[in-house]
DNA sequence: CTGTATCCTTCACGATACTG
DNA sequence: CAGTATCGTGAAGGATACAG
């Protein structure tokens, strides 16, 4: 879609090919921020979990394996504040929570998909890529 | 295909959805390797920006604001590593090196896209969920 | 059961200086 | 021009204990 090519320039040395358009649809500003929104350790894997349906906090922490009980309850407190998740609280005794996928939230998740498909499909490729470069 | 079912014990007052799908294809190991391989702070934006075409070491420095010769370095030869972009040296004074996006690495920018696009199109439904959020 | 509150460690990253 | 080498910092995250 991009790639309107700079490549033809190579003739001349000094040439510092002008960025033909932009890269993504904003300066990298938002793109970071957003990266950041679900780039930390264990966002994207919440996301995925509740995707099968809503799970208490317990169910969840046991479904992600490794996260510790601060991480878990900053990760849905964080994707709760941006509307990926909602946290319902049923008073009872023992207190019950359940957290759910928003709308925006399932739309998040798939995009996610084409690249958690990306990586499945490639991956072999890449760790042979790996160790090609490592062996030199 | 996982999330085999936790939610089992609340069958009485309060019936919890099963998971109508699986959450990812793979059970999260690799997809935190894949997410730590671009989740840094500036894969995603080096993918984005060679997308338009081949640049140079210089050029990609300028387009990349606020990256330090440290961490473009660093990135360039992570990606590379793992076959997203190749780095093509021209021997010649003073030294020439252009980076350029792979077929694999051009895949992967357009899953990427997806996402980009829904950043862009949420990006105000987010932060008002912000706003909510903290107003409490 | 569903969280907080601390403490502590690691490491990703930035700044700066230097080099072939 | 295209990098290395080195040092310092902050923030992210883990472990553990405690609480409503």
């Amino acid at each position: 879609m991009f790639a309107s090519n700079t490549g033809d320039t190579h003739g001349d040395p000094t040439t510092v090919p002008p960025h033909p358009c932009a890269a993504w649809p904003d300066n990298g500003a938002g793109i970071r921020e957003t990266i950041d929104r679900v780039g930390d350790k264990w966002s994207v894997l919440v996301i995925g979990i509740l995707a099968a349906g809503p799970l208490r906090y317990s169910a969840l922490r046991d479904q992600v394996p490794g996260i510790s009980q601060r991480m878990l309850t900053l990760t849905v407190r964080h994707l709760e504040r941006d509307g990926l998740l909602t946290r319902t609280v049923y008073p009872a005794v023992p207190p019950r929570v359940e957290y759910e996928l928003t709308p925006l939230g399932e739309r998040l998740r798939e995009t996610f998909y084409a690249f958690v498909q990306w990586a499945t499909d490639h991956n072999d490729e890449i760790e042979e890529s790996r160790r090609r470069y490592d062996a030199r």
